[in-house]
DNA sequence: TCCTGTCATTGACCTGGAGCAAAGACCTCC
DNA sequence: GGAGGTCTTTGCTCCAGGTCAATGACAGGA
């Protein structure tokens, strides 16, 4: 709580893209510092939502519950990301729960810093609705691929997003978080069991490696093949 | 396209809000009317974007093609709302194709009068970002549907949606605009011989009535109760 | 070192809904 | 009023993947 935040971090943020050093530390101050442990909540479902946050250490993801218990992951946020952003400006209560995938830290600002934040640098503004942008782009491609696609494609456009792995990645790449295949398939709108036969299969092939908790890509291309894998025949273009 | 854009619809539209009369009649100027007939495109899904668009008269659908044709409706636009945008602030081409409905009218805004428009009246950068980040909430709620419920909820979820059907409607209402069994399938992520069998199954049950190219929801309590419904048995809350 | 809880694997079975096919209903235009 | 196009319905089949069940593999704590 007393560290001070690491403002190369905010530069770095798409969110503060623009703004010059001196006004970064003015930020930094208006924000307050939260740690939560593996497993801890940032915000729940439901709550007001009193604040945004940037990922400064550590990993969460953004799930959602529904009124049956089954959960279904929305998002992994990578430290430099903002997340719990969209009510401040659209309203309502926080509508996912963001947790600590591993012990984490994240600066807070409340609603109050926000509106003097918005106010003081206008430029934030735009930041914020380029990021919430690409953010219903995302989420765009998620539905279409829900929609359309089978469960192995699915979990392999997944694992190279998870792995950050980009059309140049030559080697492997590892999952640097614990995942368990739970996570997996609530992230990609299937089950367990599933994804454990999934990667079992692969594991065979050879494309990738995996133990509790973890995954690494072997063969990037090989699972890049899988994610592009057209529907058996048929479907006739129409 | 000589016509002039209805002032009323800019001062109802949530994008406008808190602009007065004399700023939304300079904003209409720098406004181009469109019209398309049924069918046709208001943008192209991969063109580059140089636009945004306000839905004036008729009802579009935004859809995104998959490479194998397949086609996924992401919404459908009423006249007021705000369509094209996204790319506008965060960049990159067209993720989607806008499709005309019915014979329909927008107004177009070129990106250099977006420009304009976003300096001269900041506030349309704050409504901007509170009418993204709901459609981020929207279609979140239709991943988690697609996700977790079975087709017949979430046809029935589409159905109250696209008739306004809300908490307070007594008697029943009509989907105001032709649609097809294919339509409400690329909706709802299934195909139309499913929709068909489920349409056809409800109207036994009279709580809808349906003809070729139309539905009627003649029990919103009915609908909303198959919407409602849990999945059988089993499934322990873990 | 054992014990307990969490995570993972695998087999067997079942089903929702996709795929395929064919026929019917409607609409519009000659 | 007939012909052709577009929607819609409905029966049948099949399978991807969910569900159920049981066992196995680790990891951390006492």
């Amino acid at each position: 709580m007393a560290r001070a935040i690491d403002e190369g971090l905010l530069a770095a943020a798409r969110l503060f893209a623009g703004i010059g050093g001196a006004e970064l530390h003015r930020i930094a101050e208006m924000a307050r510092l939260v740690s939560r442990p593996a497993g801890g909540e940032f915000f729940s479902q439901g709550d007001p939502a009193t604040a945004f946050f940037l990922l400064v250490e550590g990993r969460a993801r953004i799930v959602q519950i529904t009124s049956d218990g089954q959960q279904v992951t929305l998002r992994y946020i990578a430290p430099g990301e903002v997340f719990g952003a969209v009510p401040l400006f659209s309203g309502g209560p926080w509508p996912a729960t963001a947790l600590a995938v591993v012990d984490s830290t994240a600066a807070r600002w409340s609603r109050e810093a926000t509106d003097r934040l918005t106010a003081q640098y206008p430029v934030i503004l735009a930041n914020a609705l380029a990021i919430v942008g690409e953010r219903v782009r995302e989420i765009e491609d998620r539905y279409r691929e829900l929609a359309t696609e089978r469960v192995e494609q699915r979990v392999a456009h997944a694992l190279l997003h998870l792995a950050n792995v980009t059309e140049k990645s030559p080697a492997g790449a590892e999952i640097d978080f614990p995942i368990s295949r739970q996570d997996i398939a609530e992230l990609t709108g299937t089950t367990l069991h599933t994804v454990s036969r999934i990667l079992s299969a692969w594991e065979q092939q050879g494309v990738i490696e995996s133990r509790r908790m973890h995954v690494r890509i072997l063969r990037p291309e090989g699972v890049r093949a899988i994610a592009a894998e057209a529907r058996p025949e048929g479907r006739s273009r129409l």
